[in-house]
DNA sequence: TGAACCCCTTACGAAAAGGTAAGTACCGCA
DNA sequence: TGCGGTACTTACCTTTTCGTAAGGGGTTCA
């Protein structure tokens, strides 16, 4: 897999949180896992327009390593797998509540497009 | 300059917002600019051990595009510029209050160590 | 005389991140 | 018989990011 070299000492605890939140589509995961609870890697495929199943996995499996996301495996005869968020997963969410909001109005206040692809929690 | 191709359309808030802290020293660039209110070019670059000129620059003038910092430039005989927050660097640095204590907790968790480098308004 | 400080800029290259396309193995459906 | 769905893995390539090193033009300090 030859990846994540992360982990590194941080300097304060904004250097930590964004650490495990960089990655071109983790904060949609984050997004999509909170706002259904549980979802399958298909349906977050479909949830987050223009992913590859090569970034998908690889960023669900480093959320995993950095104890943001549960998976659940069913052995069964089509596979079947379960993403959701763990405790930390959905703590860091919330703390991430104010950011989305500050973002929010940072959009508004450069016109910049939203592309709608759910309805939010972040507003 | 040939750089920042970013202002993409935003999926949400979180993407927004990212998206103008993403970069290896514009955390710790808001941090320093909100502990000590103005500082210099060679102050940033001693307070953000590691940094090139050349980065810093860099991340500088992309943060004054995104509207976060002001960059005041004195006439004088040795050149003085002056770095601070702009109303909405404030307001982003307060939005990644909370982000910043989870990231604390974080580091707490699994152990790593702090490189302490000056008293951080983030605990 | 020269050394260092100030605030950068430019050129070059390495490393990391991300994208594309194909393959895997098994199944249900028509 | 073949297509689509399930959840990936692998190889290869491009883009983006970061680092290194050098220079510049003026000044004060020793």
């Amino acid at each position: 897999m030859a990846k994540a070299p992360r982990r590194g000492p941080y300097i304060c605890g904004i250097d930590a949180a964004l650490d495990v939140v960089s990655g071109k589509w983790k904060g949609l995961i984050l997004w999509e896992l909170n706002a259904h609870r549980v979802r399958r890697f298909a349906q977050l495929r479909r949830g987050l327009p223009g992913v590859s199943e090569k970034m998908l996995t690889q960023h669900l499996r480093e959320m995993q390593e950095d104890g943001l996301v549960h998976r659940e495996v069913y052995a069964e005869v089509p596979p079947r797998v379960e993403y959701s968020l763990t405790e930390h997963g959905r703590t860091l969410n919330q703390a991430l509540g104010p950011l989305g909001a500050w973002g929010v109005e940072r959009m508004r206040r450069e016109g910049f497009a939203a592309v709608d692809v759910a309805e939010t929690s972040y507003g």
